[in-house]
DNA sequence: TTGCATCTCCTTACGCCATAAACTAACCTG
DNA sequence: CAGGTTAGTTTATGGCGTAAGGAGATGCAA
């Protein structure tokens, strides 16, 4: 489902991703829609039906149109699928208290940031290959960079911490969102697709703890414990796996400024 | 193009994976074909020409039959995937030095394992929603965890470990992969896409050093230092961030041993 | 006012995709 | 040799993105 923006003419994608409108009055039927009508109504239908029913239909559809009239507006989906991505990165948070200290102002963005790639799961799916390089995309850097100026690493460090970071928010949405999706799209709840391999494996793989000890040690083969908590079981753990991540990848950072420092 | 498996019979799905094959003679004409060979077709389809390009009509060509033929083997496209995901896993070493401390071996491991995706980058494709639970994906986990246990680390703060290093090595070896993977796929090297679109984000975004002064100041916008070094500009980036992100991870991680020993 | 260029939006069509259904032909067992 | 089972084919269905061409609306110049 990943598709490349880009082999277009790159003038023409960025004047709609920063809208350049010229308008004025021209000869024609006067549009009935507009790139921003379009947009919304692709993100609306990534919203509630998932990336894998976003389709030019689709979108043509909820609009009262045929799929062939959005490309009056709009060159082709990769390029839509950009103008989405840039345009509901605009509802991330910009502003984060400085005077706590980066470690709690980044701990806030990265729960923002998870928070909202699992409100709109289908962003995760946009590739990541080459930025789009719209206005969102931007602020969303340079918040991030705010909070991190305060760490006062060099340029060149800092360029990789953010890498980690970006990366880390990503993968830890990732998770429960691709979870999620499963569950969704096939209609088999976590638990239950569990139950059904789990002994399996069992029996399958001969005497498991033999050969995979250590495997078996983690307990990821244990069933879920039945708590009162209706969180699905491997969101559970994801959160665990956050919570821990975080904390990690903060001390790191923090190693990083005091050897900086020092 | 993500796609789940696991809709099917768990049974037959374990049964694949782990190869149980009952065979014996039975009546009908001799199989030209064999999971295995299937399984290999597919991987060297999606080697050479990425996960975009493998279809079922791809591999059965491949092998010199139709698309169809392939359903007598295999229950679905989503299971071969799973398949092919399993045993390409088995390539990846399983014996790390134990003699120099756990921070060597990781490194070592997650320098393995970012090639190895690199080599294949399709496997990067494969949804992690939920565990194949082949035995090559139990090995590589029991790999990761002989080094982690080195540090001593309680099993609960592990599983945390696990999930970040393994995060960090897909979002390490995914910036790489899908930066190629668009170049390929649209013909355009990042040197072409940049010179093309740089100039456009000053155009269009007004001042761009008084709206994001921070991201300017990082440099993202720099154009590429024409080194010797033939390296495309992204992946210079990449392999920069790389390095210092396994760093904050690995400090992180020993913060986290100093904490649990203390 | 007329004619035309231009624009929106539609219909149609092409070539992909996964896979369901029905068929042919090979083969083992009774 | 008959019957049932299996490997592999052909054909068809309903999806996708989007190229091509046409119909009707509109603003402007003559």
């Amino acid at each position: 489902m990943v598709v490349f923006a880009g082999q277009g003419d790159p003038r023409r994608s960025m004047s709609l991703l920063w809208r350049s409108a010229e308008a004025g009055s021209r000869p024609g039927p006067k549009p009935g829609l507009s790139v921003d009508a379009i947009v919304d109504a692709a993100i609306a239908v990534a919203d509630e039906q998932g990336m894998s029913a976003l389709s030019m239909r689709a979108v043509g559809e909820r609009l009262g149109r045929t799929a062939m009239a959005l490309y009056t507006y709009v060159p082709n989906k990769a390029e839509l699928l950009d103008l989405m991505y840039d345009k509901v990165l605009g509802q991330l948070p910009t502003e984060y208290p400085s005077d706590q200290g980066w470690r709690a102002a980044l701990t806030a963005w990265v729960g923002d940031v998870r928070a909202f790639y699992l409100w709109h799961p289908w962003v995760l799916q946009v590739s990541q290959a080459r930025p789009v390089l719209g206005p969102n995309e931007f602020t969303m850097l340079e918040t991030l960079l705010r909070i991190l100026r305060q760490t006062g690493l060099e340029r060149s460090v800092l360029r990789g911490v953010v890498g980690v970071v970006t990366q880390f928010v990503r993968g830890a949405a990732e998770v429960i969102a691709d979870a999620r999706r499963a569950a969704r799209e096939t209609g088999v709840s976590d638990e239950e697709w569990w139950y059904a391999r789990s002994p399996l494996v069992e029996e399958f793989s001969a005497p498991f703890e033999r050969q995979f000890p250590l495997v078996a040690w983690l307990g990821e083969l244990d069933p879920p414990a039945a708590d009162d908590d209706c969180t699905p079981y491997l969101e559970r753990h994801a959160e665990w796996n956050f919570t821990v991540g975080l904390e990690v990848l903060l001390d790191g950072i923090e190693a990083a400024v005091a050897r900086s420092v020092g």
